[in-house]
Formats: structure tokens, sequence, C-alpha cells
DNA sequence: TTGTAGGCGTTATCAA
DNA sequence: TTGATAACGCCTACAA
């Protein structure tokens, strides 16, 4: 160890580790061994705490770029998340999943998928992950693009049991006397695969109760028009409908506003049930709570897994609960 | 250029520039200017096809953390996001944020700030962004750190004239010879700095018109409960309070809510106007609307200045715009 | 028109 | 216990 250097804060670019050892008067690999805890190198207290101090004193921080390369793998999880699926539920499943992630030294990044955007080849220039999750389906073409980067891929949607949701919609209404539902299906195409599914239980459910095929009514959550121009279809209907399966909550109170301002009210005058448990549903609406928490923990767990190169062995489970209040 | 080799994708490990290069029988540099389509640097047609061809051939994808190291500068802008700026209004600003960068060639990557999740300097060994983006506050200390990475940083809200919002609810409440107000203040901490902003706002316009204070009480949207005291507390005061200003639309839905679960209606028997557009709401609530692409852009120019280096300047202008609908 | 060589910041290996 | 060195993948000034 040589004299140490009393450089200050390097002007123009930041502080790199080499400046580091430079200043402290000990070799490059010294600071590193001591920046990360590297065991079995024992380097004594001295130099440790001086490194410490001078890493301190110039500012360094670690340039992820450099860490990558040479350890030939990034600590980044990309989350890919649909336009649609950006809400409420995928908010607290992705909050979980980063703070799952952090115990483990990966970092979760989201970023909005388009479909189109930009070529995968070319994001991938540009971020180099570790692991892939998606929240929504992805094109072919780009899952093949990931498997070809060689890089993991999880399909947190692939472990939501959409048909099961429908079934529970359908069953509860079932055992409140209801025997005529509508279903309220929402017209934007990104999200049309997953409405499908709902609906798919609904529809099964209803066969297996013996009750007649549900009632389709398309809504579009950003014109408020759809949703009085559903009512009035099933109110207008010969055998009356008297409770709707909404594909989510937000569909769900915007039915319970239509009714509302049409002097009528949901649970009294029509059933509403929803999905989500999203905050502004809870005053009233009837619901088919989807558990964040649990969802979470599987893509976790699955993320992890693989990341690690190890089986995954999440526990089955549908993160699926019934809560009701006065809406159906 | 000698004999091409004829090698298939590399098993193990994703192919390199330098295995296209020896798979084409050029020299590396030739490869990057291909790939890269560098300007005067004018290659043959057939070395060109040749190089496309093989680089698509091995699977070949950049590897972003070499490009970063070797060009010393990253294309990932971090958006740092905080929990209650999830929600609507975020999320179309963000996506309009990507949307202009994707032309410039960074990507937007968000992940959720937390204020203690992790601390600055960990996070910079993981992703070392070109910019950050923050979407609410963020500590002092994490501000410092930014600041001491030399990465450049943006603060969005910093654009939003949260007292002018106040101003406008309780402008129009007044216009329409509303004279005591009410204002649904929330109860989430990370929220209040925003909130006593527009609270402020209020306050103001209410003097000026020589109207009395606000009422307030809090309101916490995961509660609600807290809705509900929160009406019979407006319904008890002497003075009758005749309209609300609440912070946003998920609460003045909530109101709305409430009301009608009483037998009540909003807009006749007490007037609430929220703030946002938030789908929702759109089926009868008045609210102060933000318009996400005005912001965005905003944003983005003030944004894409700091990464060239040049001054900002976007337009002034307060991307706010009231919308009348029946609840006020 | 193409090739050579050097370097970005970090860390693993090996030598001292 | 610590230090020198090479290597990760990519880009580019310069040479040929």
């Amino acid at each position: 160890m040589t004299e140490p250097d009393t450089a200050a804060p390097i002007p123009g670019r930041r502080a790199t580790s080499a400046d580091v050892a430079r200043a402290s008067g000990v070799s490059r690999a010294t600071v590193s061994y001591v920046l990360n805890d590297v065991p079995g190198k024992s380097i004594s207290a001295a130099t440790r705490q001086l490194v410490l101090d001078t890493a301190q004193r110039l500012g360094h921080i670690p340039y992820a770029p450099a860490r990558s390369l040479r350890s030939g793998r990034s600590n980044i999880v990309l989350a890919l998340v649909r336009d649609f699926a950006i809400g409420y539920v995928a908010n607290n499943v992705l909050r979980r999943l980063d703070l799952a992630l952090a115990e483990h030294g990966y970092v979760l990044l989201a970023h909005r998928y388009d479909g189109d955007l930009r070529p995968m080849t070319e994001l991938w220039g540009l971020v180099s992950p570790a692991l892939v999750v998606t929240m929504g389906g992805l094109a072919l073409s780009d899952e093949e693009a990931i498997a070809l980067a060689q890089t993991k891929l999880v399909r947190a949607h692939g472990l939501m049991p959409n048909e099961r949701i429908g079934r529970m919609q359908a069953g509860y209404l079932a055992s409140r006397e209801h025997t005529r539902l509508g279903y309220a299906f929402p017209t934007d195409p990104a999200i049309e695969l997953i409405a499908r599914e709902r609906l798919e239980g609904v529809r099964a459910q209803c066969r297996e109760l013996g009750l007649p095929e549900p009632s389709i009514q398309e809504v579009d959550s950003a014109r408020p028009e759809t949703v009085y121009a559903a009512l009035d279809a099933w109110a207008a209907e010969g055998a009356r409908v008297t409770a709707i399966c909404a594909h989510n909550d937000e569909i769900a109170v915007m039915l319970a506003e239509g009714l509302a301002a049409r002097g009528l009210q949901v649970g009294r005058d029509l059933a509403v049930i929803g999905v989500d448990d999203i905050p502004v549903a809870r005053m009233s609406m009837t619901t088919v709570r989807i558990d964040a928490v649990g969802w979470a923990q599987a893509v976790a767990e699955d993320v992890l897994a693989l990341l690690g190169d190890r089986p995954s062995t999440h526990a089955p489970g549908d993160f699926l609960e019934l809560i009701v209040r006065d809406s159906a």
C-alpha cells in the first residue's frame, strides 16, 4: 500500500473503482473485494476502512453496464406490461414481485408492451434483462425473439384461471336465485382473450346449473353511452335479466352508476358482480377478488426458480375469493 | 474476405458480433458498420448482405451492457414512480413519454420508488440510466445520490400546478352558487404534499371570493367507512355544506356511491367535483381533467432537452380542463 | 473497402 | 493478504 492520494470528487466524470484504488493506494482488485464484500479474501480492517472511506469521499457509484458485461448477466428483470393489464391488480402484483426480487439482488423494471412499438431485437440493444415477465400476451414473433436471445420468460397471466372467475360469478348469482343472467363484455380488443375465457366460465356454469345462456352486451369503459345502451338492452328483454356478471369492477361500477343516474339502485333493481376488488368498488360491489399477494408469490416463485435454474414448485391455488357486498 | 464459415446458431451462449464476423469471414469492424448502418463507410452490397444474413442465421442480438460500456452512456430512461402516482393519469403520461423517447432511441423503464426499498447506490449497480424521471417526490438523500452519480433528473410532478387545480374546483362550485364547500382530503401520507397544494388552492379561491373556509374531512380510499363518516360529518354541520371538492376522481366516485347507498343522489343532494377524469368517473362526475398528452409532451421536451444538453423550451400551460357533468 | 488494435469499468484468476 | 493481468462484447480511430 502506497501513499494515499487526497483527490476530491472528480469534476467531469464519475469516479470509477480504479479512481478509488488510485486514491487509496491499493490495487483495483482490493477495491473490488472490499466493495463487494467478497468472502474468503480476508482484507485488513484498516485497508477495508480506507477503501470504503475513499469510495465515499470520491462519490464512487458502481456502473451497471460494466458489471453486467463482466459477469455476463444482468440483474434486471423486465416486466412487459400490456396496456390493458395496467391497473390495480397488476400494479400490486408487480409491487410484490419487486419486493421478492429485491431480496435476491434483482430489480424489476416495467416497460409498456405495445406489440409493435419497437422490434424486440432493438429493445435488446437497450436493455438486456436476465428474465422477462409478461403481464398479458406477447406476439408470437416476440416470444421467439426472446427465446433466440436465450432470455428466460415467465408468463404471469398464465397463472390466472379466468374461466374459474366466470364460474364463481355465475355460481354466486345462481345461489341468490337469479336465473336469467347478463354478461357485460368489454370492447377493448387487447382484453378480448381474457374476457372470452371469463365469459366461457359463466356459460359453462349456467349450462351445468340448467340456466339459460347469459345475455351478452358489449361495454366500452371509455364511452359511458355504451353502458346506458347495455342497461337498456337488458331491460328491454322479454325474459327479464335480473343479474349481471361484469368483466371487471370498473365496468361493474359504471353499471351501478348508470342505474343510479336512471333513479334505480344496484342490488335492488339489478344485481351486479364484478372482478378485482378495486378500491372504488369497495363501497358496495360484490366481486371476485384476485389476491394480488398470492398471485405475486406464485409468479415470484416461478421467476426465482427460473433465475436459479431450479424447478419451480409453487403450490397450486387460484388466488380467488368471493367478496359479498350489497350489489348482488 | 476469407471462406465464410457455416456455423449454426451457437448452442450454449448467445451469438456475439465476433461470432458473426467469424462466420461471415469479415472483420468485427465490418460487422459493426453493417449492423449499425454507420454512414461514410461504404461497404459492398454483397458483404453487407452476407453480414446481415449471417447475423440473422446465428440469431445475433446486440448486448446492451457492452454497448453502454463502450459508448459511456446508457439509453435507459428510468421512471421512478411512487405508489400513489400509479394510476390512470400517470400511466398515460408514461405511455406518451415512452412513445416520444422511442423516436430518439431511448427506452422508458418504470420502477416503483419506495423511499427505502433499496439504497440508490445499490440500484445504480443494477441499472445505470441516462436520466431519471420522477413521478412524485424523492427523498432528499436519494436526489443527492442521483446528483452524485451525475445522472440527469426531471421531476414530472414539478410541472403539475396543483394549487390551480384546487382553484378551478372551488371557482366552478362557487359559480354554481355554492357558498359552503367541503374538501375530501386523502389520508395516504405519500400523497399529502400534493393534497395540501390542491387544498391550498381551494382555500385561496374561497378567500378571494369571500366564501368561508372549506370544511375538511379525511377519506381513505381503501376504507369505505371513512367515506360514510365524511358524508355524515358534512351533513351534521350547522351551516350546511352543499358541495365537495374531492382530491381526485376515485374519492369523488366513492362519495357519490356513498350518497347512493344512503338513498341520496350526487348532484341533486350534494354536489361533488373530482380531479383526473378517470373512466369510471365519466358516467356523471364533474371534474378537472388533467391532459395527459399535454403533460407528457412537456415532460418529454424537458427530458429530451436535458439528454441533448440543450435548454428546454416547452410552452407554458397547465394541461387542465374543466369537464362539467351531472355531479356538480 | 476492410482490418487492426485499443479501451470502456469490473471482476476472476493466478501469482507474489 | 494483496497485486497484476486478462477478459467480457462492442465500437471506432487509424492503418492498409
